[in-house]
DNA sequence: CTGAAAGCGCTAACAC
DNA sequence: GTGTTAGCGCTTTCAG
């Protein structure tokens, strides 16, 4: 449809500016013009310019989501999937248009992140998987456009909506612990990201509020990776664990892979906990005991950050961490005493 | 920056109109002039207002692209992971920016879809996973801005892009047959998707051409799940195929797994086929002989298709099929005849 | 080759 | 309550 505002109006019988306020539902127009002007509206089915709008308005309505070029082989991954689809759903709900921004390499993302902060077609920008000293994070600092940040950053002065990776890390030590586990080792994320580190630090903490060390032959490293895990716990075995915290549930699997291929069970040998709660981690035989993140909730909080910041209701840096919760399946679904028995 | 082309013009001692041809590349401008506003432009870091831009030249760069409701299980399906890929990388690579329409339900299709079709907001649309008599689709008949599917849409009159699902079901059929194979089995997809149709008739075909029928009991439908192919194959073991071609590779990874249950052993004692030729087939045990799909061109020629469309460069119904590959692996990797030997 | 001027469709004072 | 008017920042004739 060509129409403009004026079509509308000259076919309601009134001017432009009625029309106007008709649709961005001001109080002041009398009932009945209101009504006669939705009418003619609704049988054309005009629909606004959306870029004469913006001009004026200075508004979009359009938020940028930006994945960094690294990540792409996690693309797939269940967390970036449903992180996406909370960010999505928030997004179309406060009427938004979300813009996806999949970098495929650095150079495209140093020449196309300057343009779409300044070019005036985003009211705002959510930036997930960001990492340590990462460039766009650096260059935001002229402070264009409002942007939010999904995990923690690695700065200051930065809104970014995470969940307590501390915390459940710290659930998942203290749950082994009391379950008479003494030797639990780590299967840590990598520690050059934030959630790899957070999620370390809570865990030791956890470790110490029960009286236990982590030593350092029972910490190995992943990536996240199923793969890693397999690895990981492979190498783990060596220093015999008695139950082991793995920084994510895809290393669970790898771990519990390499656990069945030496013929150690679980939980009667060994116990295992895995983070993040996502689809998979349950249906593992047996199940895994998890820290379970609300990833969707995340998503959407991210946008309200930021439409809040984009509104002006709120004023930069906001900080919202996300609760996470321990659910408990079979892969520690009994007490080290009892350990050897099977599990009902 | 708030800058304007009448600063930058200011800045530079021209008008607005000369540094505008300068921002659009035009040729009219004598290059010592031309080369003080570019300088002027990079000092200031100046971005043209792309609301202001697109008001006037009734172009916005952006594309949109549309996954409907269903698929929401699908998004974390390497299949959707590289398809999005691709069309992102495309569309960065073509200048223009990407939105996604990730639609939670059908009353938010319904709500929503109008209005992002006759905004003006976007120059055009991909449109993914259409489903037969996608309401989607029937909206769009009134036309308003070029739209290009991927896959074959069940309506005439559409731009598309598929690939050739006809021609890869029909080589694995053949393939199959000339390895001696007699009573080769379908693990089919919905025929409620024409890709489902097209790889079932594909199929048919093929066995046809080389003298072979397909019993009924010999096709067993899925609907791409890993665990419909699991349940899929169960049933088809009581019939004694000895060879079996599954839709999609997923389903053939269950299937895989219904054989290794069986102790069935694979190709010895039966071969097996998939179509997708995505990552995880290759590192399956054994690997899986599949029909390889370009996914990643796909979506970049349905990107190019439609900023044909957009432009004028061709005019509305272009019709693209992708080739499809036959990649032998293990998973078909002897003849019948030498079946029941080990593969080197 | 370059500048002046006229809008693109909309919102928001400002009148009436 | 409603109409009139003046731009938002840009592209594009049209002059010169």
């Amino acid at each position: 449809m060509n129409l403009t505002l004026e079509d509308i109006g000259r076919l309601a019988g009134v001017s432009r500016s009625t029309v106007s306020r008709v649709i961005n539902d001001q109080d002041s127009v009398r009932l009945a013009v209101r009504e006669r002007v939705q009418e003619v509206i609704r049988l054309t089915g005009y629909t606004p310019n959306a870029a004469a709008r913006s001009l004026v308005s200075g508004r979009t309505g359009v938020i940028g989501l930006v994945i960094p070029s690294r990540v792409h082989s996690l693309f797939e991954d269940p967390y970036f999937s449903r992180l996406i689809q909370g960010i999505s759903a928030a997004s179309n709900q406060a009427g938004n248009t979300l813009s996806l921004f999949l970098f495929q390499n650095e150079e495209e993302e140093a020449e196309l992140y300057p343009r779409v902060i300044t070019s005036g077609f985003l009211d705002g920008l959510i930036l997930t998987a960001t990492r340590m000293a990462d460039p766009l994070l650096a260059r935001t600092a002229v402070g264009e456009i409002p942007i939010v940040v999904v995990g923690r950053p690695d700065v200051e002065g930065v809104s970014y909506v995470d969940v307590d990776n501390r915390g459940g890390a710290l659930k998942a030590a203290t749950h082994l612990s009391s379950l008479g586990y003494q030797r639990i080792g780590l299967l840590g994320a990598p520690v050059s990201t934030t959630a790899g580190l957070d999620r370390l630090n809570g865990f030791v903490e956890g470790l110490a509020a029960c009286g236990l060390p982590l030593p350092p032959d029972l910490r190995v490293d992943g990536d996240f990776s199923e793969a890693s895990g397999y690895v990981a716990m492979r190498k783990l075995l060596a220093h015999q664990p008695d139950a082991v915290f793995a920084a994510s549930d895809t290393m669970a699997l790898g771990a519990l892979r390499a656990l069945k291929e030496a013929g150690i069970r679980v939980p009667q040998d060994m116990a295992l906990v895995g983070f993040d709660g996502l689809p998979g981690s349950e249906n593992s035989v047996p199940s895994i005991t998890t820290i379970r993140q609300p990833v969707t909730e995340t998503g959407a909080r991210a946008v309200h950050i930021l439409n809040d910041l984009v509104t002006g209701v709120a004023t930069a840096p906001i900080v919202e961490i996300m609760p996470v919760e321990l659910v408990i399946r079979e892969s520690s679904g009994t007490s080290r005493d009892s350990a050897g028995s099977d599990v009902e």
